[in-house]
DNA sequence: GGGAATACTGTTCAATTGAACAGTACTTAT
DNA sequence: ATAAGTACTGTTCAATTGAACAGTATTCCC
């Protein structure tokens, strides 16, 4: 799709904007009078979003103009992104990283999900999450002692980061991040000491656990 | 809103028709050819439908024709019924019966659900299931061994019917509900049996599980 | 039996509309 | 330098369009 000029931006947006709000595009005239020129000119610019592929000129019929690109008439894009392991350097939580893009009500969790991570290991089993369940995580930088948390895991040697789940436990300075599964052993973490310090990894909070989303039945 | 004529129903769908393939709504003409009637015919119907709110005659322009009754340009009302536990006599799964509606997509869960059940106690903590879940079953009149279904079970005392989730496990004509929870005995029914031995609780399978919502984080 | 609503036909008319043709001025790539 | 694209003005014209007015047949309601 060729780029639009400032001008055929607005022009798009005002047709955009008529559809949405009377119902029905605007005549070529509608459009010169909005933006106080003449006809003719309001013609040239259809034709050049035609040529575009911005719009479709349908025929010669009064206001056949359907509009094309991505977002038309469609349903607003909602949705969760799914976020998971990524590749190094780039923020695993920035939803334009997403593997996939899932059609869930954000609200159908508590707290209201922001993405959703798939749950990779049984470390979480005793608390009835399992490998391959959907978790719904409400974006935010702190939580409760005793939440379920993602955590986002920094590591050193590959230098990629990644989303875990982890039941969080805060006392003082001190962090643990135990995983409900007495055969994994909980991480911990200072707060106080040095974010440079290569003995513990470096960690923050993507987020708490909103819900889970299972799709099949287990075993 | 005043109800509509079989006549005044199809130029409405028509007219909606049209905006969703074109962009745009038709003209007077076009509705009249398309029907094959006079162009004033069209218009008598446009009066019409706009008298009783289904749509808006915005001006004396071409097509300007504004859809409004509830589903002008908006989203398939989409979801999943809630069953459970209900009224004597009335059949649970049916979804008139529905506790509520939740708006998820059927889809998220395989197989597809057709409906959904809240789970209620620990019976089923060993797979992953646990008290307050929503499961998304798939309605099936059989389903193959092993498969967690979600089984109606008939209480002769109460004359209540209520949906529970068990493990199915069948050799030939013996049955066993089996909870994934060691402190819930195994319910056994024999086919063989006729229906109305009152030894054994009558039971039909609901449908499989395809799935699981969680709302909030575990404890 | 009368009134209202539905479901049309047919004709006329003024306003609106898209299209075409002829220009102008400016910018941006080649 | 020059061709292409952008961004317009201005005029003319035929086709389309909604509106109005005058009818007709049928059904439904009170």
């Amino acid at each position: 799709m060729a780029k639009l000029t400032p001008r055929q931006t607005e022009i798009l947006e005002f047709i955009r904007r008529s559809v949405r709000d009377e119902g029905y595009p605007p005549s070529q005239r509608d459009i010169a009078r909005h933006f106080g020129f003449a006809q003719n000119a309001a013609r040239d610019h259809l034709r050049a979003l035609a040529r575009k592929g911005e719009i479709e000129i349908a025929s010669n019929d009064a206001r056949a103009i359907r509009l094309c690109g991505e977002s038309g008439v469609e349903a607003p894009p909602q949705g969760l992104p799914l976020l998971g392991r990524i590749a190094a350097g780039a923020p695993v939580t920035a939803p334009e990283n997403a593997e996939s893009w899932l059609n869930i009500d954000p609200d159908l969790f508590t707290p209201r999900a922001d993405f959703v991570h798939r749950v990779d290991g049984d470390s979480m089993v005793d608390a009835g999450i399992l490998s391959g369940d959907l978790v719904g995580i409400h974006q935010q930088t702190d939580a409760p002692s005793g939440s379920i948390i993602a955590a986002c895991l920094y590591d050193d040697m590959t230098g990629e980061e990644r989303i875990t789940l982890k039941r969080y436990l805060r006392d003082g300075s001190r962090v643990v991040l135990k995983a409900e599964n007495p055969r994994y052993a909980p991480i911990e973490v200072d707060l106080a000491r040095d974010a440079y310090d290569q003995e513990q990894p470096r960690f923050r909070i993507a987020g708490v656990m909103g819900g889970l989303l299972r799709s099949g039945s287990p075993r």
